[in-house]
DNA sequence: AGTTTCGGCGCC
DNA sequence: AAAGGGCGCCGAAACT
């Protein structure tokens, strides 16, 4: 078997290489070579490369014009595997688990550097740890016995696959960058903001509105102080609790429409005004680092830049390239899909067989009416809301669902009592107990350390409020995290579908994904994204009738999407 | 002076 | 009264 092998960077430079065997050990002497991206381009039939990071190796091969077609990323494998097993908390290094493995003392995980804007900092980690190829075969060996071990090693064995292809994924899309356009935002940021003022204090509008603020409550008040803004409402004769949107909306002032349109613009201002723009676009491109599987479920993060959380009205600075398009595909109800094909239920999975609205067809069938709050009852069950309109409805949806709503339950009450969930792949959710602080680390909500918890709850003898918390954590992780493992698959699926074409993946978040390809490639981008649909569903959930839609347009700017 | 946490909101 | 999950980002406030 030849058509695996394992790379390894030299200190000197270079790079290690060597053919593995079945299992997974070097089957042939280990090639020492001057030049990592040679090394690849000379050998194209190779199938998958097997390699410590992703993030070391690839951006190389990038800058060097290789793409490879599979990887298989060894430390990403080592933290599924190690949660897989219960086992968060410890240190995921390759290095760490040859440690493991031999014996011997075990490194701790160099720490995470944050991004800079514009560094394509990922070039090189400064402070990575190295390993010779023959300790890291050793390692990937290990790790494919490891895969047996789990409760379903062809689910794992996709995992760690999809996950590594995800890391291919985000690796080109870091070295494309979204197109962007500077002047259309410039022209969007003046629309909305106003002029802005010489020495970097707050644009014209945000300056008339703090005005139009104060002059409502009769004195100076500073609109992005929370604090001086609860105390105005106080003085005013109007108790809040914080300034929150959902709270103040409601309350009868003056104050609160300038208020409100001042933070909205506020936030435009701070997080995707001028200074972002500086620091993040250049070249007519937006290049945020997409890191795969940043999350504990999987989710994709970015290291800077917050692109993904793109405010709409932003969203008009994407903008394709002359001759270029933009193809945009939305997964539609993406979260009751995931739930129907990883519960099984045969009532929702007949729902989610059709291409149409599903959340129409669920309150046909729960409660002939509203779709609105058919959306909000399935949403409610997946994030397990207590309290409002979801709860209404979720009785209803319990008797014409119930292993749907069963499944998320029984998630639900496996995270208050801290045992392990997983996701339909094998990712598994961090335990609260046991796990040393990296459960806190990653969000979980924990008990409190020893004894008498602090809060008894609200009522005797039911869960804390903390593992109240992490059931709620657990029910949504199976869904989200499911979610996620179908998303990598989409992705891997629609990268090989797109290998052949000048189109480009330049975006991708949870459910969403945009395509940057010449005006005659788009109808094909369409399709791929429909094949790579369907692929992914069978390939993650095995056979079931429900299938995974899409939204698509193809646009020359993004905000013409939707 | 530098670092961490909080409040609030953007996206899904 | 308790107010759905996941993230990132920013400035201010709170800390060391």
């Amino acid at each position: 078997m030849t058509d695996r092998w394992a790379l390894a960077p030299a200190e000197d430079g270079g790079v290690e290489l060597a053919p593995l065997g079945p299992d997974g050990l070097p089957a042939g002497p280990v090639r020492r070579e001057r030049d990592l991206g040679e090394a690849v381009r000379g050998r194209p039939e190779v199938a998958r490369w097997v390699w410590r990071s992703t993030a070391e190796v690839y951006p190389r091969l990038l800058a060097a014009g290789v793409r490879v077609e599979r990887c298989y990323d060894v430390e990403d494998a080592e933290t599924l595997l190690l949660g897989h097993a219960g086992r968060y908390g410890e240190p995921r290094s390759a290095a760490a688990a040859l440690a493991r493995l031999r014996g011997g003392p075990v490194p701790p995980d160099p720490p995470q550097r944050s991004a800079e804007p514009g560094s394509q900092s990922s070039l090189f980690e400064p402070q990575s740890v190295h390993l010779p190829l023959t300790d890291l075969v050793e390692v990937y060996a290990d790790q494919l016995r490891r895969h047996d071990t789990t409760a379903h090693p062809d689910r794992m064995r996709l995992l760690t696959a999809a996950e590594s292809a995800g890391m291919l994924v985000a690796a080109e899309m870091n070295r494309a960058g979204l197109p962007w356009s500077a002047e259309t935002h410039r022209r969007v940021l003046h629309e909305l903001l106003g002029e802005r003022y010489a020495g970097g204090g707050e644009p014209r509008r945000l300056a008339e509105l703090a005005d139009e603020v104060s002059g409502a409550f009769g004195r100076r008040v500073r609109p992005d102080l929370p604090a001086d803004v609860v105390k105005a409402f106080a003085q005013a004769g109007i108790k809040v609790r914080s300034t929150r949107r959902w709270e103040i909306e409601s309350v009868d002032h003056p104050a609160v429409k300038p208020l409100i349109e001042y933070k909205k613009l506020y936030r435009i201002w701070v997080a995707h005004g001028w200074s972002w723009l500086q620091d993040w676009v250049r070249d007519g491109r937006f290049r945020p680092e997409f890191q795969a599987g940043g999350t504990v479920t999987g989710r994709w993060v970015t290291n800077g830049g917050g692109a993904l959380q793109i405010p709409k009205v932003i969203r008009r600075a994407v903008v394709a390239d002359p001759g270029w398009r933009l193809v945009v595909a939305d997964a539609d109800q993406m979260e009751p899909r995931v739930l129907a094909a990883i519960s099984r239920d045969p009532g929702l999975m007949e729902v989610a067989g059709r291409a149409t609205d599903l959340y129409q067809s669920v309150s046909d069938r729960a409660f002939s009416g509203d779709r609105d709050q058919a959306k909000l009852a399935v949403l409610g069950a997946v994030y397990g809301q207590t309290s409002g309109d979801g709860l209404k409805n979720l009785a209803a949806l319990r008797r014409r669902f119930p292993k749907a709503v069963a499944y998320v339950d029984d998630a639900a009450r496996a995270g208050e009592e801290g045992r392990l969930v997983r996701t339909w792949l094998g990712r598994t959710c961090p335990p609260a107990a046991g796990a040393g602080d990296a459960g806190e680390e990653a969000g979980i909500p924990q008990d409190e350390p020893s004894g008498q918890p602090a809060e008894e709850g609200w009522m005797p003898g039911y869960a804390s409020t903390n593992s109240r918390a992490r059931g709620r954590f657990a029910r949504n992780f199976v869904v989200q995290g499911s979610a996620a493992d179908w998303a990598l698959l989409l992705l891997a699926a629609l990268r090989q579908a797109c290998a052949g074409m000048a189109a480009e993946l330049v975006f991708f978040q949870h459910d969403e994904v945009i395509v940057h390809c010449p005006e005659e490639e788009a109808e094909a981008v369409v399709a791929a994204i429909r094949e790579a649909s369907d692929l992914a569903g069978r390939l993650t959930f095995g056979a079931t009738p429900v299938r995974f839609p899409f939204t698509t347009a193809v646009v020359e700017c993004y905000a013409d999407a939707k």
